[in-house]
DNA sequence: ATGAAAGCGCTAACAC
DNA sequence: GTGTTAGCGCTTTCAT
């Protein structure tokens, strides 16, 4: 089939030993020697097998990236930002989706696979501790995302109660006072949506404002569809917020859909703030308020961190580590700029 | 480091072939070594290393996908529909993104990373029918989409043509006369969206129509800041189209924003239609009417060649497979239902 | 500076 | 039914 490293040797007529130092650019090869590995190398069109250099070595060079879902922009930006900061380690990305779900997050992080990656990256969403603690495989696992868990791992995430404060902040700031929050869990046992959600609390109350658990609406899961179906739920139980923070930037732009199809405008009617900054909402109609998190940066810490477990930095205590994020304001909270 | 095979056989007192036996689920195996087998791996928390057998076997079990980008969601989609496929045959996805660069789709076509995967499924953009024929790998190799190339590879796409003139068709049919294109290249030479373009001469043609070359307006790359830009370009230069026909759905969505921005609606001034059907059309102010590829089919289908090919069919002549398509009609067409 | 040989963990012949 | 053995292609001591 291929050609191997003992093909060359003969051709050349040196030893393995000898082809393998030409091939991992070893120093002591005599010039002479290197030049004519090198054409055999050519010659024979040699490509080294991979899959036995890593059998040796105990490395693949692929890290492992598991999110909910490709169809949600967000982690499609990431992944592609994660892609790229592997890249720039000579790591190449494994993908695996979990559709959300406890169970795939459980195989994914319990090592389904773990035998062809040296790292994951994992952004779980009803993932729960003892599931964490339970893990045996060796593989560096680093944590991305709003989940907080009290177990051993590196964990990225922007200050989500912070960037939920912001967001709110700016709705009060432009006089809104009924301010709704969309896409809390309908089970409050598992609730991803915990952080954002205090946010909104924490920024009301400090304004004197009473966090009214009658503007909370619940959604099943983050993606258009329910933003839209929670608006409405909203809307038909009698609730007429003046503003509304959405749990991402999906809900937020589902639920803009939902308010223009009721003929309420946005902003005038209903400020709308999302959370993500996903391209998609700065080209809507009504182009979309929102918490920008550092993407590049969440997918450059958590290669880095990767890389410097795998480096032998085992030991080091687990890490917590805050990239940035910012308010970026549009349409949906100021109107459109004449 | 970790467990293995000859570990459990020392510990359950057999050989590793039996032990290998167990572990592949090997039908003559005595219930009672088979017992005993299990009982030493639970122990020792053994797990294959799939490293070692992909060497052994010549196969890893990983396909690669090379799209132009995640950002765009109708990659993402795909993508996620692929690694769903994919995972039905005990394959997983390793995944590379090109940026639509003719340099990085070389590299990828050209086995970049070759001997960690088993088959390679290609999204070109801007790759050249030599450039494929250049290719040296052994891989099996699938390609996805619009270019049309005279090589030995499978190929699945839909019938851009036919889908183009079903999508030119629905908007004469609506009454419109002044169609636009949006989407062509600014350089002739490569034109990825030759087939949808010729199906919108052909469909005007059919229809008494005159294809007027002003009524092509050019952009660098398929997003939605692309569409807006060639939106505002023809509507600068005096083009007043009565309807718009996109290359994709992010085109669709940027000249929906630029028209909005401008104050003429949609359709009624200006009816529009996309391709692709990313499920942002669908939640759209105005929904976005669209042509919609079965991206499940086109996942399995390109699956199912790769793992065909694996399977021994590699003397088959390449197959073209054209999954089907679907107009859907929405909002930006036929305005909201009341 | 280069060669010989061992072995990473597994599977597949072939023996018993 | 189970054990023995030989590699898959590579890197890595240890010699020379």
């Amino acid at each position: 089939m291929g050609v191997s490293l003992k093909d060359v040797a003969l051709r050349a007529g040196v030893s393995v030993k000898t082809v393998s130092n030409v091939v991992n650019n070893y120093p002591h090869v005599t010039p002479g020697t290197r030049e004519r590995v090198q054409r055999a190398i050519d010659e024979l069109g040699y490509r080294p097998n991979l899959t036995a250099r890593h059998l040796r070595k105990g490395r693949t060079g692929i890290i492992a990236l598991a999110i909910p879902e490709l169809g949600n922009p967000y982690f499609a930006e990431l992944a592609g930002a994660v892609v790229d900061a592997a890249a720039g380690h000579d790591y190449t990305v494994l993908l695996d989706h979990t559709d959300g779900l406890r169970e795939k997050e459980l195989l994914v992080s319990q090592g389904f696979r773990a035998q062809v990656i040296d790292g994951l990256i994992l952004s779980p969403i009803e993932l729960e501790t003892e599931d964490l603690l339970a893990r045996t495989e060796g593989v560096p696992l680093v944590l991305l995302g709003e989940r907080e868990y009290d177990v051993p791992c590196d964990h990225i995430a922007i200050d989500n109660v912070a960037a939920a404060r912001t967001a709110v902040r700016h709705l009060i700031d432009l006089g809104r006072r009924r301010i709704a929050f969309l896409g809390a869990r309908h089970e409050s046992a598992r609730q991803p949506a915990h952080l954002r959600l205090r946010g909104w609390r924490q920024e009301l109350t400090a304004a004197g404002l009473e966090p009214s658990e009658t503007l909370v609406a619940a959604t099943h899961g983050y993606g258009r569809r329910d933003g839209a179906a929670a608006m409405a739920a909203l809307l038909d139980r009698g609730e007429r917020p003046d503003a509304v923070f959405a749990y991402n930037d999906l809900v937020a732009l589902g639920a803009m859909r939902e308010l223009s199809v009721r003929g309420l405008r946005v902003p005038e009617d209903v400020a709308v703030v999302g959370f993500d900054d996903i391209e998609e909402g700065s080209f809507a109609a009504v182009s979309l308020t929102t918490i920008a998190p550092d993407k590049q940066a969440i997918a450059r810490l958590a290669v880095d961190c990767v890389v410097e477990r795998l480096a032998g930095a085992a030991t080091t205590p687990a890490r917590r580590v805050r990239p940035g994020h910012r308010l970026v304001v549009r349409e949906s909270t100021v109107g459109r700029r004449t």
